[in-house]
DNA sequence: GTGAAAGCGCTAACAC
DNA sequence: GTGTTAGCGCTTTCAC
């Protein structure tokens, strides 16, 4: 086992400073030509690479992003990381992820152990619990003490920061529009809770299209649920009873739920019964049939906001600092085989 | 703005040592009561919190864990990053996730971006290009630097080090003893290249299970794919013209992909062909008709890889360290619809 | 009861 | 051309 070799032990071996040593290796021509190649021979060979922590205090920055998430088995979610993380390694950065697990306690308690220094700025999407609570003080502070924030998706107004959103209320516009286009008259809307921020956009999203296609708003079209709960009686009794003839799901298990009841009960999608989802995942892919979805580019959202953080980061005069930015990512939708 | 206080600061304000402080921060009886609760009192006040880049440099550990993953969005692999997370901050630890985007390069560079001293040790999973390649180099080498290495379901016999791996050999058996009790008898097998570890026992699991159900193994009922590339008509080769009465596949997604493909082929799932996955993930929950999968528990993985890491770091005394310990975690069958 | 000093690994301004 | 020194934030041993 050989223990990695720091500059001290170079400087050891040739009985020169260790300062000596550093400069060689940066090639500085302070140092004899003689000199650095021989440092640098022997660095090589024992494989010396510097000390990140060492450089890390020194340089009073870390290079290392934090990532706090509600959850990560989650397409949206992990395409996300994927997005942050590409951008992040380009750029000489790593990422801590932290799950909050929906919690606000978990939240904050992994914000404070982030901010001890791990880290040098924030990428992170509210918790449900954070939404529920409207407590964003724990993000305010770390803020206040320089630390730059990045929200996405799940975000609120309370926080001034970099934000980076998908235009929900367009993805669900042009979803809710398109069914009607196909001359679905009963559009059934499964959504979350109303405290979520992203799905009371997408609800307006939803009403607006309705207006402008002559539609009448019906609240009784309207099923709210947490996602990842099957709740088939519910489901059933908005399409049955109400005679739905289209549902716009703002999940993509809420939307294959949607179907599978659908096919349990005899009903045909999508000659029956169009069914459109959002979030552009794996789930939309394989069923059967095929999901068409409002993709949120998971990976875009995660790259931008990779890049509006590193920005920040890498400006060193505080001075010239740009305001808040707030960065909407265009939804598509992907047309396949369910309406 | 109120940065974050140090203790060279507090010191000041009081006109004391430095070392006073963090005395007194300690709550050591060296320090009389009124100056400890003075200075508790104004650290509490600050906000004071003990810088983790300092902590990590003098004690010579980060408390950070490195992960190194060939994907993300991916069922199994954001279980398994849940699952270390999990255990790794109930411990105090944090993870820093790294993508090898199933490149042997990228696994090398993020190797050795993260082991110059970010984090205490390791938690890994070959990428598909490092299986290929069969060079492990950079894994002996942090090894050999003393930093602990474990190795999860993607592993190698080359390295000698942890690994928590699921018993694929088993997981197959069962699925395919399963197939066979029902009465099929034409038992395709769709599967990745055979570079692959966990392709490889799957395959035995199965030739095994046939053997043991008295069917003859058929070359021609197998068929190697890459993951995530639908091939509908080698698919449909094997099933149709090698009339195949059941699928078993090493993924959700070849799975599905099956059953699409009967499907559209008119093809009754799970009358007139059987199909089982691997990895018991939302693909398998929602997809219709739901499918009978060998589940993987990557939840259990992590944590119990998360464990043993974490049992290592914390072992002072190197001469106690346990020989390398192999964990393998059982899968089950979980049966829904389509077989 | 308090403080000085060394040290973790590295850099950089400043001597010599 | 090379070395000394201070400093990043903290802990800990040893003096006073």
């Amino acid at each position: 086992m050989k223990k990695k070799i720091t500059l001290k032990e170079i400087s050891k071996r040739f009985n020169v400073s260790i300062s000596t040593v550093s400069k060689a290796l940066k090639d500085s021509p302070e140092i004899s030509e003689k000199t650095r190649k021989m440092i640098q021979a022997f660095a090589k060979e024992h494989n010396y690479k510097p000390n990140n922590i060492a450089l890390s205090l020194k340089n009073q920055k870390t290079k290392n992003i934090g990532i706090i998430l509600p959850e990560i088995v989650h397409y949206f979610f992990s395409s996300v990381i994927t997005g942050i993380e590409r951008y992040a390694t380009e750029k000489g950065y790593n990422v801590i992820v932290c799950i909050s697990n929906e919690s606000f306690d978990k939240e904050v308690i992994n914000m404070e152990m982030l901010a001890n220094g791990s880290i040098d700025g924030f990428i992170m999407s509210l918790s449900r619990g954070t939404e529920r609570k409207q407590d964003f003080h724990h993000i305010k502070e770390v803020i206040n003490q320089g630390m730059p924030v990045v929200l996405i998706d799940r975000v609120t107004d309370e926080v001034e920061c970099d934000k980076v959103i998908i235009d929900d209320f367009h993805g669900a516009y042009s979803a809710v529009s398109y069914l009607a286009e196909q001359g679905r008259k009963r559009i059934a809307l499964i959504t979350m809770p109303d405290y979520m921020s992203v799905g009371r956009l997408r609800m307006e999203g939803y009403k607006k299209a309705l207006e402008d296609a002559g539609l009448e708003y019906d609240p009784e079209l309207v099923l709210r649920m947490e996602d990842f709960y099957e709740n088939f009686e519910a489901i059933e009794k908005v399409i049955k009873e109400r005679k739905a003839d289209a549902v716009f799901a703002v999940t993509e298990f809420f939307a294959v739920s949607a179907m599978k009841m659908a096919q349990k009960e005899g009903i045909k999608v999508p000659e029956e019964l169009s069914v459109i989802g959002f979030t552009d995942g794996i789930i939309s892919i394989s069923s059967s049939p095929s999901l068409t979805t409002v993709s949120q580019h998971g990976e875009e959202i995660g790259e931008k906001a990779a890049h509006l953080l590193i920005e920040r980061l890498e400006n060193e005069n505080m001075a010239e600092q740009k305001p808040p930015q707030k960065e909407v990512v265009k939804t598509t939708l992907v047309k396949r085989d369910s309406a």
